[in-house]
DNA sequence: AAATTTTTTTAGATTAGCCTAAAAATAAAT
DNA sequence: ATTTATTTTTAGGCTAATCTAAAAAAATTT
């Protein structure tokens, strides 16, 4: 049988946390990631390791099987393809699609998401520029680097973000930053951090430490 | 706050009901409606009556408030222009879309309807020839008649179907008839209502009375 | 009008998913 | 190596939505 909006959040998180950790999840982290109390968690990992969708050993931690992992990986493809259709067809900002992604994702249809990939011209990378896995669950990858670890004179293009939050992009928004703005680093303030740029317009713009660390770019050449 | 998805399918189920039957709708015909038993529904009866959602006596039937028709026909509304969405956009069939429908109808987001209507080109009528709801509730009218009663020598555009079944519409594309056919009632059977038709492209099809009774038409002239 | 049938409601359970409070296990600090 | 703090699990309860079986009300038939 399929498996509830619940556990499949539940999936999804579980593999967020694995990726950003490197490590097993646990319980505080899964329930801080799914805004809930690690009683609720405990219950739940019960019921996932009983459906072989984790590895989970009382006290230690949880891992996602390769069907677990499957699961989740077509969640996060469904998402992200979802992203898509809001941005480029219903024309949302990219600071307004997560939560509708977030319901839509849950939505049941083999055809329909392999349909959806079809008519958004099979796009490899979602509004945020976060990949978006195949059909087989392959991953697309782009060498990418913090602005914050730019050197001096490079440039690069925006290939995506970490912060995620609303308040992020439209900052970015406002400051004329979208996904492939060419930017040219060509200060960095020692005292904090910030760093000095020229984008692609030939507007000059300070960005703190905290933009930084938040902002990816393609190095070009 | 929000309603669930099971109250939601309730009032589109109450709806449908009092809409057909023209009075209240009775428990019984709300469980056959629903595919669950009387048990349910009289639970559920009494949560909705909680919520001002219908006007419900014991063993009288219900009936929808006028808050309870809203949110009816606003799920009518998000339910046709997806069934549009994947027909036109995504190139599914008539007989596919009503399953992936009934579960995009529950997704949250006034923007979202409002947005999708607009790409949608706000459309009238969904692929099935039911007609959409507007933004404020109102439903588009187009005078039509039952094949089965449309008079010798009489000409007509295929508007809709009352069967809405995967059957009957796969029977109707094996023949040739879709939404905007023309057709010309050459000949009634006494014997068995069977009817002779013309089609727009000149063949003569025979139908039997219970296809004639299923095809809405617009009567040309 | 009384008896019978049908419809509807109530009573009592069940399950998923969540909670708080308390207990148990693990990790960290002295 | 104890003590202390943190993390995790258990115990016990709650709600929404479902069910079956039994009781009650309404409708129908004789």
């Amino acid at each position: 049988m399929a498996n509830s909006h619940a556990e499949e959040n539940y999936l999804k998180a579980i593999f967020k946390i694995s990726e950003k950790e490197g490590k097993a999840a646990s319980t505080n982290a899964i329930a801080a990631e799914m805004q809930t109390t690690a009683a609720s968690v405990t219950d739940m990992l019960k019921r996932l390791a009983e459906k072989n969708l984790i590895d989970y050993e009382k006290y230690r931690g949880v891992q996602l099987t390769e069907q677990g992992g499957r699961v989740a990986t077509v969640l996060i493809r469904k998402h992200r393809l979802w992203e898509v259709f809001l941005t480029e067809k219903l024309g949302f900002a990219w600071d307004e699609v997560h939560d509708l992604a977030e319901q839509l994702e849950h939505v049941q249809g083999d055809s329909l998401i392999e349909r959806l990939d079809t008519f958004l011209g099979h796009p490899k990378f979602d509004p945020h520029g976060d990949p978006i896995p195949d059909a087989q669950g392959r991953w697309a990858f782009r060498p990418q680097v913090l602005l914050s670890t730019m050197k001096l004179g490079e440039t690069g293009t925006v290939t995506g973000v970490n912060d995620h939050s609303a308040p992020f992009l439209q900052y970015l928004d406002q400051l004329g930053i979208a996904l492939g703005a060419q930017i040219e680093l060509i200060e960095r303030v020692p005292f904090d951090q910030s760093v000095r740029v020229r984008s692609g317009d030939g507007r000059e713009i300070t960005l703190s430490e905290k933009v930084g660390k938040n902002l990816f770019l393609a190095i070009k050449g």
